[in-house]
DNA sequence: CTGAAAGCGCTTACAG
DNA sequence: CTGAAAGCGCTTACAG
């Protein structure tokens, strides 16, 4: 400000501004803003003062390709406004503030040809890590591709952190933090039962997607630990979200004439269980005096709505914090790491003891 | 992959390795790479196969540093998960995106020196622009940081970019993109007193916040040309949330021992809102049927809720793609760009005309 | 403690 | 159409 440098006339200045104002070389400079090397007082003092004249910042860019410099961490979300997903970027992004890391976000719209040309594009940013977020349809493509990606920032000193999602093959060089899914599910329908309830019809949920099938194999083995036949489960998931939860809560009632002989309902996420109160309600039915619900996710809605919706509470922030904490452990060996973050159940208002 | 080439042995292969392979030089390669340049379908075939056989990507640093390259956008927000921020944070990533440029996003904490430190990083990545989301209080400090970040940004060829932040003085060279807060706050009120009511609390605002007192303004002026007396308002803002909407609408009841002179609440945000009516429910009242509430934001619990909430919308998505959009324009001219989105009501079921 | 110089991996005039 | 070379703005051995 105030003084005008002789090189700053137009754009950037550059070290080598600094360094003549400072009368020292660019070397110096370089050390003194680096303060990770032994310098004098003066020169300290007068290239400070000459950077603060000059109000001057490195080149990040520069200082990349010289091999130093602050390293950037990438997470690749589905979108950014859900909830679980917002909430995991955030993770994301504190975790990696506090290790001084700058985040990239991209969203994926859930398009493989996307994902592939972000990982790409990560990898040309030389990010320290990039984070898969997200429950995807687990077949041979898909493992094949993750192990692609792996292979591939592996050996650009990168490496991928797959959050929420399965596992490839243990010999992929990644990192995997999920959390328990079937355990949740598991929990939630324990609930429902220890509360007297036989008969629990489970809707929402997205068939093949590896979220929605863990949740299924929960509430199945709740269902079989409780000694209820698997012929009295009910299971009508045609997708997760609360489209779908709408439709799907509609037919099961229709079904049957709006007499339901389940007495509870287990919803595959919170925004399906949402619909489905919403449902109920148009027909008549009640919760939690007539029909109960639960949820899954934990999701703010869980929360705001009437009743209270018990739910299962996924630990996003902290999945996306463990993610970089983990990617940012000992870069030494290439073998895979994994971790299983808990989830647990948060009891509201939506669930009633059946009365016989 | 299968075959390996001579140099990739350790680290990175570089523009040089698939140079060697595609035996041609390194020029050569840049070129059909870039592909804005005449070159031999011979060597274009050649190195496009070095290429994809070393698995080849660009360092975005080298070529940043050439004066090419991808270039990024930044975006500085409170924080990731409200839904506000979220929704611009998407709106910044899907522009950009389509833009190709990258995205980075930071979380200030409502801390100046966290910002500050973070618009110098942002400087030293050459982010092609810099985005700052949320209401402030707009001081004389405020105003003098932005002409500050304006200068620094468009000396380094960036530019900042305020996004549902006021604008500093007319000269700084920012981009600023706001949202009708004024005009939704008056609309809302308005359909509020041309359901009858004239005795309309409002709650649930940041005193000294722009937003909170623009949001005030509206409702005063909607006042106003209703013919209610201004003495008549009743404002009790303490804050935004939904705790301070929680403890604000109690104070408002517990001043009046649970019988309101007000018929309806106008709450400064949809946090408020809720817990508004949850207060409200506590206290034996009936919304709407007793009092009507409206809110602000459109947050997705205003849907969610029951009764389903009457609002005002905000463009939050609109609002970060209109931001990178107009940071993008023509980057000639270094005066100051502006852009008023509109909001608008919605309405839903919260709110009753008075039965007198 | 400090400077000159090489080098990071690209791109782009400049010749040919 | 193609190559040799300079240059982008830093950092870091290497001498001193």
């Amino acid at each position: 400000m105030g003084e005008r440098g002789e090189t700053e006339a137009t754009g950037r200045v550059t070290i080598r501004d600094v360094a003549a104002r400072a009368g020292v070389s660019v070397a110096t400079v370089s050390r003194v803003l680096a303060g990770n090397y032994p310098t004098s007082a003066a020169s300290r003092a007068k290239v400070l003062r000459a950077a603060k004249d000059l109000d001057y910042v490195a080149n990040a860019h520069a200082r990349a390709l010289a091999g130093a410099g602050r390293k950037t961490i990438a997470v690749l979300l589905l979108d950014v406004v859900s909830s679980y997903y917002a909430a995991v970027a955030q993770g994301v992004e504190k975790e990696a503030a506090q290790h001084d890391r700058l985040t990239l976000v991209a969203s994926t719209g859930a398009d493989p040809a996307r994902e592939l040309a972000l990982v790409q594009m990560m990898r040309e940013q030389t990010a320290e890590a990039v984070v898969l977020v997200g429950g995807v349809v687990e077949d041979a493509a898909y493992r094949e591709r993750m192990a692609q990606y792996a292979q591939s920032l592996a050996a650009a000193g990168s490496r991928l952190v797959l959050c929420g999602r399965p596992a490839p093959a243990p010999d992929v060089p990644a990192v995997v933090v999920e959390y328990d899914n079937e355990a949740g599910a598991h929990a939630v329908t324990s609930h429902l039962l220890g509360a007297g309830h036989r008969k629990i019809a489970m809707i929402g949920y997205q068939p093949g997607n590896t979220t929605g099938e863990d949740r299924v194999r929960g509430y199945l083995r709740a269902l079989a630990d409780h000694g209820v036949p698997r012929s009295d489960a009910v299971l009508h998931g045609v997708g997760f979200g609360q489209h779908n939860g709408d439709r799907a809560m509609r037919d099961l009632l229709d079904r049957c004439d709006g007499k339901p002989e389940f007495t509870a309902v287990f919803a595959g996420d919170d925004r399906v269980a949402l619909a489905a109160v919403k449902v109920l309600h148009a027909y008549g039915l009640r919760v939690p005096e007539d029909i109960s619900v639960v949820g899954y996710n934990d999701d703010p809605v869980a929360a705001d709505m009437t009743p209270g919706l018990t739910t299962v509470h996924i630990p996003g922030e902290e999945l996306g914090r463990t993610a970089v904490r983990l990617a940012l452990g000992d870069t030494g060996r290439s073998q895979q790491r994994r971790q299983l973050l808990g989830t647990h159940i948060v009891i509201r208002d939506s669930v009633r003891p059946v009365t016989p």
